[in-house]
RNA sequence: GGUACCUUGGCCGAGCGGCUAGGCACUGGUCUGCAAAACCAGGUACGGCGGUUCGAAUCCGCCAGGUACCUCCA
């Protein structure tokens, strides 16, 4: 491989090649969620993106630091001033500790990440345990004159610094109007201006989640957390920060008025942001009530499901389009990924029956095809994660398999040891793709395989009747097998299975 | 209202000025005792109207429709 990454830096609004700061080390900070209820389908796709780069990054040889934040305090509902903390509020509904919200949705999230094979970050911190860190950027960021306090609130001056710097370079919004339009409302507000952001909020002694700061006890405003920690664990300047294209005003541009107004100079150089999910067209989010929790997928139990999706799927799903583009849930388009994840699969486990030749300038031919896709796998991969484009590939080898294995054309030792290189690399490796295995504990181990074996005894003897003319009988066992949910497969070495959900 | 973005064959979804994307579904064929699976073949799609160009799904303009952000959201 010889081509570099590049990857569309939202910043400059153009794909760009990867040059890490202090290579061979990568920064990369992502947006967690904030754990006050379950995942959803919207979940999955920055973890699924990002697990996409940070495994990328690894395999071209970067030591990668992943950090993915939990954000467990200072995120408000509704209007980020005056809406209520929304760990709290669940807290407040379910008569939990706040902590316990917290970290029986991080277990969920845990879990359902690794049924979706996004592998762990380096570092998770929760905003909860940064408070001091957030506390000193609030302070800087005073002592630098872009904040001011207000009633033992600390809010950002968005015209201060958009005087010295450019607020909204990011979300590419003229900053100017709203400044100047909304200068006139107010006036005795806690806020100078409503484009000011809070960094620090007042709370009252019936606010659970509060700490002592020096402007009275309070909580971080919900922008803070990105800033300190991604400059705590990755320093004043690192490579990249990604998140949810949702996230992008006011979250990232906040995040950058912030660390310019501490620090004096950008934090971050490539800001990459996935795109939506959606539902009937319009976007899959909590506040619209639209949404589909993952675990309904894996159990098949939303009524918008017309059956049960396994985490693969739901992977496979959001890999074959682009993560820059909106993708669409429906049914038809899961079931058709389903299908075409199961070929794939179906296909490397052919890769087993293949036999090679030793000379032949067919299978000189078909070499010259494998060494070709793994090149195109590679450059559509690096080419800002083109997933689609390396799916696609892999399909291309995924046909020439199953044309080998239907005993048409002939592949070397070499070429089928690439060809299943390929595969390992880029379906599992990088892709993150697994075979799904049924349970993953013993015992239901032991029963699905003694399972198994039963059905391979009623093969046998299905082969038995098929050998003595015995139509009757063959087609019967293949009938009620398959009345079971079985998928019967002849070839001329005997028959396989699969049970078909 | 402001700012971005999108509109591709039955469905999903790549594409970034010329070369078959791919998957699912469908149709025909090969194989098979019959099926299934697999393989082969088949459909020349780019919202509309103009423009630039030797050449446009791809660039420009207008129109129509849609989405996102501007308030919490991945």
């Amino acid at each position: 491989m010889t081509n570099k990454l590049t990857i569309y830096n939202s910043l400059s609004r153009k794909k760009e090649v990867f040059e890490p700061i202090h290579a061979p080390h990568v920064g990369l900070y992502v947006c967690g969620p904030t754990v006050y209820g379950d995942a959803h389908l919207g979940h999955a796709r920055p973890a699924i993106t990002f697990d996409v780069l940070f495994r990328t990054l690894s395999h071209l040889k970067y030591k990668v630091r992943y950090v993915r934040n939990i954000t467990d305090v200072g995120h408000l509902e509704h209007d980020a001033d005056e809406g209520e903390d929304k760990v709290a509020k669940r807290a407040r509904l379910e008569q939990l500790e706040p902590m316990e919200v917290v970290q029986r949705n991080v277990n969920n999230y845990h879990r359902e990440m690794e049924a979706l094979n996004v592998l762990p970050p380096s570092i998770e911190p929760h905003a909860s345990g940064h408070i001091i860190e957030q506390i000193e950027l609030v302070k800087e960021i005073l002592k630098n004159g872009y904040a001011y306090e207000s009633q033992g609130s600390v809010y950002f001056d968005v015209a201060k610094y958009n005087k010295d710097y450019n607020y909204g370079k990011l979300s590419g919004r003229n900053i100017e109007d709203m400044l100047s339009t909304t200068r006139v409302l107010d006036g005795q507000q806690e806020k100078h201006n409503s484009a000011d952001f809070a960094l620090w909020k007042n709370a009252q002694p019936e606010h659970i989640m509060r700490w002592p700061s020096p402007w009275g006890n309070g909580f971080p405003g919900w922008h803070c957390e990105c800033t300190a920690m991604g400059r705590k664990y990755l320093g004043s300047e690192f490579d990249i920060h990604g998140g949810g294209m949702d996230l992008l005003f006011p979250h990232h541009e906040c995040e950058i008025a912030q660390a310019v107004a501490s620090q004096g100079h950008d934090m971050v150089r490539y800001w990459m942001h996935n795109n939506m999910i959606t539902i009937n067209g319009t976007k899959m989010g909590k506040s619209l009530g639209n949404f589909i929790l993952l675990k309904e997928f894996f159990d098949g139990s939303h009524k918008l499901l017309e059956k049960a999706y396994s985490p693969m799927t739901i992977r496979f799903f959001i890999l074959q389009a682009h993560y820059r583009s909106t993708v669409d849930f429906s049914n038809e388009a899961l079931q058709a990924s389903e299908k075409g994840l199961q070929r794939l699969l179906e296909a490397y486990e052919n890769l087993e029956r293949l036999s090679t030749t030793t000379t032949s300038d067919k299978a000189k031919e078909v070499d010259a095809q494998v060494a070709a896709i793994k090149e195109k796998c590679y450059d559509a991969l690096l080419d800002d994660l083109n997933t689609p484009i390396v799916i696609a590939h892999l399909f291309d080898g995924c046909k020439l398999i199953n044309t080998l294995a239907a005993g048409k054309g002939e592949i070397s030792d070499e070429g089928l040891a690439e060809l299943k290189a390929t595969f390992d690399l880029f379906m599992f490796d990088l892709l993150g793709l697994r075979q799904e295995h049924g349970q993953s504990n013993d015992s239901s181990n032991e029963r699905e395989h003694a399972f198994g074996q039963v059905v391979d005894m009623l093969l046998e003897q299905r082969m038995q009747a098929k050998a003595n003319k015995d139509w009757a009988t063959s087609d019967k066992i293949r009938d009620n097998l398959q009345a079971l949910g079985f998928e019967i497969k002849d070839s001329k070495e005997g028959s396989t299975w699969r049970l078909n959900k």
